[in-house]
DNA sequence: ATACCATGAACAG
DNA sequence: TGTTCCTGGTATC
């Protein structure tokens, strides 16, 4: 399931199993007519840009996926027969990779992905990430705090569970409007999106509650109880109803106990 | 067999 | 703001 996390797992696995090797690119499903762009040149690595994932190819030319909601590689045992809704399979002598349901998959040469790259902002998993891109384009940005936080020209990679869970860790109601975000606040939300991010790399998954919070270990957390508010019933620090409302076409959490609306008057 | 749902985003108006 | 697309697992009839 992708956020950003998922995608630069993708990128350095692909990296790893393809580079250097001659890959056979195809389409089983038939809507990917341009894998012949592609097929039969040498790997050259992948990289990942906030949810957008490039393969890079020897000809100068790139695949660009977006995963979307449904989208998923999956690793395959050579001669498994693919499903027809495989939109894109990369084989070796040794190795076969299979695409399902992404949002977008094309071929693009350097100017396309530049294109693609100007249209995502700042990503917290990247070294030549700029949070005060995102700061200032924030100030410009009018309405609550909560959709900002998906718009991936100001966060590259964040998705609604990251969301969710960051501003539930700095007591920020998601309905707060921009320009009540204090910058301490914005710094506090990038810096704990780098480190959810960065934590969902190393485990390949999204752990973004702090377990000794609760004396738990971390094999205690899973998938019920591991979050604070997104998809939770109650909030796991104080048992308060999670609130769960609709927010431009997304769902929206929080614990209004621990994310009041307006912050007390000392 | 059908309905619903999901960690996303482009597009129309 | 609403509509559409992408897929598959689970729930419901």
């Amino acid at each position: 399931m992708p956020e950003g996390h998922t995608v630069h797992r993708l990128a350095r696995r692909h990296t790893k199993l393809l580079r250097g090797k001659t890959v056979g690119v195809s389409s089983p499903q038939g809507r990917f007519a341009d894998a012949a762009l592609v097929d039969g040149q040498v790997f050259r690595g992948a990289e990942a840009w906030g949810k957008h994932l490039f393969h890079a190819y020897d000809n100068g030319l790139f695949v660009h996926v977006h995963l979307g909601i449904y989208g998923e590689f999956h690793e395959r045992e050579p001669g498994f027969v693919p499903r027809d809704t495989t939109r894109m399979r990369l084989t070796t002598d040794v190795l076969t990779i299979d695409l399902i349901g992404p949002t977008a998959c094309e071929v693009v040469d350097a100017d396309g992905k530049a294109e693609v790259v100007a249209r995502v902002g700042p990503d917290p998993l990247r070294r030549d990430a700029d949070p005060e891109m995102a700061w200032e384009r924030l100030r410009r940005r009018k309405g609550p705090i909560g959709p900002a936080l998906l718009d991936q020209k100001l966060f590259a990679g964040v998705g609604n569970v990251f969301r969710a869970e960051a501003l539930f860790v700095h007591g920020i109601h998601p309905e707060t409007p921009i320009p009540e975000i204090t910058r301490e606040q914005f710094d506090a939300l990038w810096s704990t999106l780098t480190r959810m991010l960065h934590v969902g790399v190393k485990e390949g998954r999204i752990m973004t509650v702090d377990e000794t919070e609760f004396g738990l270990t971390r094999r205690h957390l899973n998938r019920d109880n591991g979050r604070y508010v997104y998809r939770q019933e109650a909030c796991l620090r104080c048992g308060t109803p999670v609130r769960r409302w609709d927010m431009s076409g997304r769902w929206s959490y929080a614990c209004e106990t621990c994310q009041p609306r307006k912050i007390s008057e000392h």
